[in-house]
DNA sequence: GACCTGCTGCGGGCTG
């Protein structure tokens, strides 16, 4: 390739920071400067933003006339990330950039956080790059000069954008790309990813439909990162339980790995999980106070400004923490990372293997603490996942209506809309590439009245249509649009706070209403003791030593992936057979002997179906190794078709390797099979309809639609409105919806979104397409077995509380011992 | 030989 003087200067660049001009760079400093747009698909921390940032600002250099202009060109470059925690530190390092290169370019954020005095600074002289996050971008087009900011704009680059693409938060930033792409036809957008699955999707998804393939490239930076997974392991198989999910038994090899490394961060699944993790270290080791931290989403912002700040000045021994690290800055001093419990996907557990030797060409080293016997199966999976590269997709939200209309409705508050061409528009976008014009009359109608069954509201009659322009005149729903404008719907959370002031962090209403004064209960790593609740707020005391219950929130349960899913299948079939010399599997033996000697392990081309009868009831247990989602459906599914041979109810339980149907009826599962195509995909969704109580399940996530779209007004800042008030009236929308229209898109949607995200309709056809090509063994157990107890537990678990639980599996231990 | 389940992310006018 012919270098040209940019492709010089940026190599001069690196050079003068002794850095290595690695390959990926070379070649995406050189396809920028060549005007074309692309993916680049490169690990944290070598120096991606840079191999942008740089040819951006030579480009500029190079077009600068002698005389620099008397007036600014206004904003130029766009730069979108998904995480506000991000942006100062990329502010410097672009700052930093360009005052090496002797530019006078100006660099601005423009989140949540940035100060009025700075907005309107902003609304006066946009600076020349902007970081950005989707939300604020889209509240710069509810602005009415909004294509004057964006008319001389000609690169927009979006950071971590796997991580959006798989979101609603992706859908909208497709649609300001569109846009962008509108404005400026010859804008060169930039995204830059992980590793995923589908990096090729994932630029389609960016650069839009209509987007010259000879103009796009896939970047790959050629890092061969090292990442070594080792398991910690129990000294006997019993020290681990059948069930449960804590890992705490292995609290003592944890700390011990802890000791020998400089900091770790050990990630759990759930917020309480890490609390309960945080309690048991400092109770057995006091020594830990003050040197180890938790860190989640309910703890305040300042605490964990300060525990990331800790962190990263080697303050911190350890961090306790869910998702909440597995983005964000560089953690240099983290050495060592562990893993409790499963990480339910390979490309999860990569990514927070990547928090530690966050430095190019160091190793990347992850413990895996299993936190039950069978997850010594999902070690051994994980490692083979992450030795073949195999990650999981994220598939692209599409044809999400809601966000749509909240789309329209904020460019009709900015400087309205012409409905032809931003059907154009929108067409461009992937997520709408199908969008047809029925729809589309159906959106402007929501818009404009408010769908047919609410033409009587006027409050629903947001937009109007004015000399052909779509627009919004009423000042009052431009603020209320504006307000509530965004994609991620939360619960009502209440702040928790000392008497003294301090803010602890934040709990759900659910929790708070179980509280009754001087109640303790456990979180953000301490003891505290329920005073009194006073306007959204929870004032807490110090309840030194005293026990108490934990906090629980309600978020929602990861499912294994399919990815994940079929290497457990495989390993766990060849486990008794071919063993390999896993010693994870070695540790597993007894366990997987007793599951051998009371019923089988299924090969990959059987299905298992455990029979059983207990006190409870009759037993069906069933293994598809599909994760909880996919088994939820099916449970649902099989209950609804063995319902219509005869009447029966059933109870159902799962958990991602099977579930179970119970029921006071004995079912002769080897009969029903022969006659009954109980698998089969055909009616499949039909079925479905009119087995769960499909309509409950729609009824739930039509609460998040309605609120994007714009339905649901959730008050003005400072002043909250209940959950229960928010889940009522959107339950109440949608029955209104249901029963007046035909074709509510709205509605509609919320059918198509269970059937998609809560029982991964695709993954379930593949899985029932599969069991179909499958033996099925049938065997009748007279105790529940090592894969069936678990699932027993968790049905126990969801119908008591814990001390009855407790009771109960005494009981059953009981029982099954004495049948011996 | 059997206990602790529930991720993350954003945003909020106008006027004088």
């Amino acid at each position: 390739m012919a270098k040209s003087r940019g492709h010089i200067i940026v190599e001069q660049w690196f050079k003068s920071k002794n850095w290595k001009w690695a390959a990926f760079q070379k070649e995406a400093s050189a396809a920028y400067l060549n005007g074309k747009s692309g993916l680049i698909n490169a690990p944290t921390g070598s120096g991606k933003t840079y191999s942008l940032w740089i040819p951006i600002l030579i480009r500029h250099i190079n077009a600068l006339p002698e005389k620099p202009l008397k007036t600014r060109k206004g904003l130029q470059v766009l730069w979108i990330t998904p995480l506000r925690a991000l942006s100062k530190d990329l502010l410097r390092n672009m700052e930093t950039a360009c005052l090496e290169m002797n530019l006078s370019w100006e660099v601005g954020i423009r989140t949540g956080d940035t100060a009025t005095k700075e907005r309107t600074r902003q609304k006066k002289q946009m600076p020349d790059a902007l970081i950005i996050t989707p939300e604020s971008l889209h509240l710069l087009f509810s602005q009415k000069n909004s294509s004057e900011v964006f008319k001389n704009l000609h690169t927009v680059v979006v950071d971590e954008w796997h991580e959006l693409m798989g979101s609603k938060r992706g859908v909208q930033t497709e649609l300001a790309l569109a846009r962008l792409r509108n404005i400026n036809p010859e804008l060169q957008t930039w995204g830059i990813s992980a590793t995923i699955g589908n990096l090729n999707e994932a630029m389609q998804v960016l650069l839009g439909m209509k987007f010259k393939e000879e103009n796009a490239v896939i970047i790959k930076a050629d890092t061969n990162k090292k990442i070594l997974v080792e398991s910690i392991l129990p000294e006997k198989v019993e020290t681990l339980p059948w069930s449960g999910y804590m890992g705490i038994r292995l609290a003592d090899k944890v700390v011990q790995i802890v000791n020998q490394s400089n900091t770790t961060l050990i990630f759990t699944n759930t917020r309480a999980q890490s609390e309960i993790w945080y309690r048991t270290i400092i109770e057995k080791y006091p020594e830990f106070a003050g040197i180890m931290a938790l860190h989640h989403a309910s703890l305040d912002r300042e605490i964990r400004d300060w525990v990331e700040e800790a962190l990263h000045n080697e303050k911190l021994k350890v961090v306790i923490c869910t998702s909440s690290l597995d983005l964000g800055v560089d953690f240099r001093p983290v050495d060592t990372v562990i893993q409790v419990g499963s990480p339910k996907s390979i490309a999860r557990f990569v990514q927070r293997a990547g928090r530690s030797g966050h430095r190019p060409g160091v190793t990347s080293k992850i413990y895996f603490c299993p936190a039950n016997a069978l997850e010594l199966i999902e070690a051994v999976s994980l490692r083979e996942g992450v030795v073949n590269n195999v990650l999981e997709d994220r598939p692209p939200v599409v044809h999400a209506f809601d966000v749509l209309a909240q789309w329209m409705i904020t460019l009709a508050v900015g400087e309205g809309f012409d409905e032809q061409q931003l059907f154009e528009e929108v067409s461009d976008a992937y997520g709408y590439q199908y969008i047809n014009r029925q729809e589309w009359e159906w959106l402007l109608g929501y818009i404009t009245t408010g769908s047919p069954s609410l033409t009587v509201y006027d409050e629903y009659k947001k937009v109007e249509r004015i000399d052909g322009r779509y627009v919004v005149k009423s000042r009052r729903i431009a603020l209320r649009h504006v307000l509530s404008m965004g994609t991620i719907v939360s619960d009502t959370t209440l702040r928790v706070k000392f008497q003294h002031g301090k803010y602890l962090g934040a709990v759900e209403e659910s929790f708070v209403t179980k509280l009754k004064p001087g109640d303790v209960f456990f979180f953000a790593g301490m003891s505290v003791e329920f005073v009194r609740i006073h306007e959204m707020t929870v004032t807490v005391k110090k309840a030194e030593g005293k026990k108490g219950f934990l906090v629980s929130w309600a978020g929602s349960r990861m499912a294994l992936s399919s990815q994940l899913s079929s290497f457990i299948r495989e390993r766990l079939a060849s486990s008794i057979e071919n063993p390999t010399h896993e010693k994870e599997l070695a540790k597993l033996k007894p366990l997987l002997e007793l599951q051998q000697e009371r019923s089988i392990i299924p090969q990959t081309s059987e299905l298992l179906i455990e029979q059983c009868e207990t006190r409870e009831g009759y037993h069906i247990f069933i293994f598809p190794f599909e994760g909880r989602l996919v088994h939820e459906g099916m449970s649902i599914l099989l209950a609804y078709r063995l319902s219509r041979l005869k009447p029966i109810t059933f109870s159902l339980a799962m958990n991602d390797y099977g579930f179970e149907l119970l029921s006071d009826q004995y079912v002769d599962m080897k009969e029903i099979m022969k006659e009954t195509a109980l698998f089969s995909t055909e009616h499949l969704v039909d079925d479905i309809y009119h087995s769960v109580n499909a309509t409950e399940m729609a009824k739930r996530k039509f609460r998040e639609i309605a609120s994007i779209a714009g339905l649901m007004f959730q008050g003005y800042p400072g002043q909250h409105i209940k959950t229960k008030q928010i889940q009522a009236s959107s339950s109440l929308l949608f029955t209104v919806m249901s029963k007046y229209e035909d074709s509510n898109l709205l509605v509609n949607q919320a059918y198509q979104e269970v059937l998609t995200y809560q029982l991964e309709e695709i993954r379930m056809r593949k899985a029932l397409d599969r069991i179909a090509t499958q033996k099925i063994i049938i065997r009748k157990t007279i105790k529940p077995t090592p894969f069936s107890f678990p699932i027993m537990v968790d049905r126990l678990r969801e119908q008591l509380t814990s001390e009855k639980l407790e009771d109960r599996i005494q009981k059953m231990l009981k029982q099954y011992s004495n049948a011996d």
